[in-house]
DNA sequence: GCAAGGTC
């Protein structure tokens, strides 16, 4: 009996005929240079052999075998009407270029009995598999298909799946051979009629193919977005109250110690000057609270594909596509693992000592890895994804002659799997609560205690930050109390690696083609890339705008330029695998949707033409803003407040862009820089005792008047607030703007914690103060749907898409919901092994040092009869950060104390001077009311309130706020008496 | 001259 088995690349035949041999193998070349026919015997057991050695031959495709297109009448682009190729005939060959691999497998098949399948068990690993056995069983009709199934290449997998192999998965093939067809017809329909279209009517584009791909389109679509969301933010002016203090530390230095104000900052100009002016006329500070605690900075996850090329763009600079074909490179080479990977997490039996060990040799990091080796080594968290295929990419030899982009990408590869295998860098953190005036301020300071995997992995930044001392009960007057004023910040067009992550999340391409993509709209100029200082931001050209701004005037019900139409045809697919639907079913259903969509847009091409001629010819500021943002050398928006003509950023804004919400560069190599509380250019608004310095005759309180504090920290990042649904469904897409569970937009922040080990992360949360909050929590980078069983949906027994796919965040939130506990990190998933009822059961429980954990558990089950107490779910946090602006923290009104409204709505406002708080802060005090300039009264008591005062003619609020200057800059020591 | 998915 001879057993013909069939791989899908030939690392794989490899590595299976290493297992299957025991080592002892002959190998024969073929015709193709790549594949290799390897031969042995192997004791198959009944059924499928007979108990004795049989004879193996294990060999390899090259991915798929075939690839389709249409018959000759339709082949050529002026043959006929594109609309015909919707159900013109496809014809399916084998490749040109992989005839020989054909070949070999012909050879091969002709004298074997059994053909056994050993292609990657998804999707397309499915279709691959039924590729082959066609072209076997045109040789050798009566051979017996079977189909090997293994989820890891270890020695038992692979055993059981040969002894135990089952039959191919025709709807998983069919499901694949729908999107094929799928992607050929709509992808020339679109293709050939815009390209000829345009073609005629705007010369430029004379010689210019202009494609539409169901990925590409989408991928272009979140270029413009993120473009569209820069040019429409319209910044907004907070104030926060600053309290520094000097002291000399340690060694004697003398340094400002800078505390954050819990309320972080207000849009309520006259709430926050209240506030401060309580701060200004009583500015002794009493220490609350000292406290120091043990803290983690978690060392990195093992790496997949997506994030290599994250990492790859972010740290190293290169292209993700760069990035992956270096990979690819090295993978050749046998110094790396297999570089398309969607899994995180190691399987039990690695070999991880070996694969240390080879490191060694190396000059820069060989001797971080023989402390790993000699005691130092601790095994790499998991991650959730797993695609039962492949392990985490981790170098599989030393390699100490790369040059280049080579080494750099290995080097960052074998950092990350060195510091994966290392400990957690740990640290002790100092937190100062102060108060002065009944408002609370914190400050906290970090001492690193052991850095561990830091050592290797420079990539990663976190650095101590010692406080002077400061005692309990202890009672000072800060050297520093201002009123500052700031902006929300103009959010960053998207860099490649936002782009990776916002296809990842939202299903366009898989892991080993999201950077083809990016690479396709950059070379089909949709989009530039524009360098800005270090980073490489994506910029749409006037062509990518013009097409999706055109598209987005259609009233399509599902919009090309969006991630839906192609998520469906993601969700058909897997209706088919399931068995709910035949292939032809989806096929028509699909097609017909999208006849219906052709024949819309070449109704309304029109519109589209007169975009794409308007974004490249138009005069109007929007034309020229993108003009400008794709001439100048700067990666910005150009001409800033430009659509719909909004004006300057007001007088207050000063500089205000520093780090954008949305564009969340520098993940891994936070900076620091996120240390204080304004996000925007920090303005002085009074320093010290200058309260007669404040310029009140220009300030315009107009604009913001009764819509009042109450929106709180919505606009933290005025980003998040404007726009970012989608126009053409309703449906919200994973455009990285999120909702939360109050069906508001989300608002993004960034963890301020030094010693957090998030610190400089971005997180979504709800937009209403804090107090009022829905508990909505979700990393940026993660999306919303990180599973916690990590298995996606092969746990269930479907069979999984190349990559695993994420279900839209609204699909099954119950299930796929990140569990966090309360100090705001991924809880650890753990099993109990101790002997007693509860043994086996799973849990989830705060990762953090035992020293500092929260203690929160909370059973996987659900239930909570045995411990724990009920869940916590991520939305009970305990923290006070990003508590946004005006919704304070008590949420009462500041005059009266009722709750249930703020202070500029107060019903009670004539009856100030009933407020106990109010009196005594008026008491024994001269100078004048800050809002009306008399003297004799303080503002919060002030008779003149509501009349607008000198004030009144402010004049459209941020615009009127004049520069300011007379406001005083200066540290001025002062304290306000 | 179209797509997207494998893989070297």
């Amino acid at each position: 009996m001879k057993v013909l088995c069939v791989a899908e690349k030939p690392s794989i035949a490899k590595s299976i005929t290493e297992i299957l041999s025991g080592g002892r193998w002959d190998t024969r070349n073929s015709p193709h240079q790549y594949i290799r026919n390897y031969d042995f015997d192997y004791n198959l057991p009944p059924p499928l052999g007979r108990g004795r050695a049989t004879a193996f031959t294990v060999t390899a495709v090259l991915g798929h075998l075939m690839n389709s297109d249409f018959d000759d009448d339709h082949r050529k682009w002026h043959s006929c009407d594109p609309f015909t190729l919707f159900d013109a005939p496809i014809l399916t060959s084998v490749s040109k270029d992989l005839k020989k691999v054909e070949q070999n497998l012909i050879n091969e098949a002709r004298h074997a009995d059994m053909l056994m399948i050993w292609t990657d068990c998804d999707r397309e690993g499915e279709h691959i598999g039924s590729e082959v056995a066609t072209v076997c069983r045109k040789v050798n009709r009566n051979i017996i298909v079977k189909r090997a199934r293994f989820s890891a290449i270890i020695a038992a997998q692979i055993h059981k799946a040969a002894r135990e192999a089952d039959d191919l998965d025709q709807r998983q093939a069919d499901a694949v051979e729908a999107r094929m067809a799928l992607d050929l017809r709509i992808g020339a329909v679109f293709t050939r009629f815009m390209t000829m279209g345009l073609q005629v009517r705007v010369p430029e584009l004379a010689e210019q193919l202009v494609s539409y791909g169901p990925c590409q389109f989408p991928t272009l679509g979140f270029v413009v977005d993120q473009y569209n969301r820069v040019q429409s933010f319209v910044p907004e002016t907070f104030w926060y109250i600053y309290v520094g203090i000097e002291r000399t530390d340690e060694d004697g230095e003398v340094r400002t110690v800078e505390f954050k104000w819990r309320r972080n900052h207000l849009f309520d100009m006259d709430i926050a000057a209240i506030l401060y002016e309580q701060c200004a006329i009583n500015p002794e500070a009493r220490v609350l609270k000292v406290e120091t605690k043990p803290t983690t900075k978690w060392k990195p996850l093992p790496l997949t594909t997506v994030e290599l090329q994250q990492s790859g763009s972010r740290l190293l600079r290169m292209a993700p596509k760069r990035v992956l074909d270096i990979a690819e490179k090295l993978y050749q080479k046998g110094i790396l693992s297999y570089p398309r990977t969607e899994t995180d997490q190691y399987d039990r039996a690695f070999d991880f000592n070996s694969l240390v060990q080879k490191q060694t040799y190396d000059n820069q990091w060989g001797q971080y890895a023989s402390r790993l080796l000699n005691g130092e080594y601790q095994r790499p968290r998991n991650g959730k994804k797993n695609d039962k295929a492949h392990p985490p990419i981790h170098p599989t030899a030393h390699a100490g002659n790369l040059e280049g982009d080579e080494r750099r990408v290995f080097e960052l590869v074998t950092r990350r799997f060195l510091a994966s295998c290392s400990k957690n860098a740990e640290g002790k953190t100092t937190t100062v609560e102060i108060n002065i005036a009944d408002e609370f301020f914190h400050t906290s300071g970090l001492v690193i205690t052991q850095r561990n995997y830091l050592e290797v992995y420079p990539y990663d930044k976190w650095s101590d930050s010692a406080l002077p001392d400061f005692q309990e009960g202890e009672q000072f007057t800060p050297s520093v109390i201002e009123l500052k004023e700031g902006s929300t910040s103009r959010p960053n067009l998207l860099t490649e690696a936002d782009l990776v992550g916002l296809m990842d999340k939202n299903g366009i391409g898989t892991d080993a083609t999201i950077a083809e993509h990016i690479a396709k709209i950059i070379e089909r100029q949709y989009v530039l890339e524009k360098q800005e200082q270090k980073t490489k931001y994506l910029v749409p050209s006037q062509l990518g705008v013009g097409l999706i701004e055109g598209y987005n005037k259609i009233d399509f019900d599902r919009s090309l330029s969006k991630p839906h139409l192609r998520r469906e045809t993601e969700h058909r697919m897997q209706l088919v695998c399931d068995g709910a639907k035949v292939k032809r079913e989806i096929l028509d259903q699909t097609i017909d949707e999208y006849k219906e969509v052709f024949i819309k847009a070449k109704r309304d091409f029109e519109i589209v033409i007169e975009s794409v001629i308007d974004y490249l010819h138009g005069q109007g500021e929007a034309q020229e803003a993108l003009r400008a943002a794709t001439q100048a050398r700067r990666g910005r928006g150009g001409a800033r407040g430009a659509r719909g003509g909004r004006g300057g950023r007001g007088g207050g804004a000063g500089g205000a862009s520093q780090r954008g919400g949305g564009g969340n560069e520098d993940d891994d190599d936070d900076d620091g820089e996120d240390g204080g509380p304004p996000r925007g250019g920090g303005r002085t608004r009074a320093s010290g005792s200058a309260r007669g310095s404040r310029g009140t005759s220009t300030r315009g309180t107009g604009t913001r008047g009764g819509t009042g504090s109450r929106r709180g920290g919505a606009g933290n990042t005025g980003t998040t607030r404007k726009r970012n649904y989608d126009n053409d469904d309703g449906n919200e897409y994973d455009n990285g703007i999120k909702t939360c569970e109050c069906d508001l937009p989300a608002v993004s922040r960034t963890v301020q914690k030094a010693d957090s080990p998030h610190v400089g992360r971005q997180f979504w949360t709800c937009s209403k103060p804090q107090s009022e909050q829905c508990g909505y929590f979700e990393w940026v980078d993660e999306g919303g749907n990180a599973s916690n069983s990590g298995g996606g949906s092969s746990a269930r027994g479907r069979p999984p898409a190349k990559r695993q796919r994420p279900s839209s965040r609204n699909d099954n939130r119950g299930n796929d919901e990140d569990v966090r506990c309360n100090c705001d990190l991924e809880a650890r998933f753990g099993t109990v092994n101790k002997e007693g009822p509860n043994k086996g059961r799973q849990y989830w429980a705060c990762p953090n040092n035992p020293k500092a954990s929260c203690k929160f558990f909370q059973w996987a089950d659900g239930d909570d009869t045995t411990a724990g107490g009920p869940s916590n779910h991520g939305n009970s946090r305990n923290n006070s950060r990003g508590g946004g602006g005006g919704g304070g923290v008590s949420g009462e009104c500041f005059r009266c104390g009722q709750a249930g409204h703020w202070s500029n709505a107060c019903p009670n406002e004539s009856t100030s001077g009933g407020n106990g708080g109010g009196g005594a802060r008026s008491s024994g005090q001269t100078g004048e009311c800050f809002k009306c300039g008399q003297a004799g009264h303080w503002s919060n008591s002030c008779p003149n309130d509501g009349l607008g005062g000198p004030s009144a003619g402010g004049g459209g609020g941020r615009g009127g706020r004049g520069s300011g200057k007379a406001r005083g800059r200066g540290r001025g020591r002062g304290n306000g008496r």
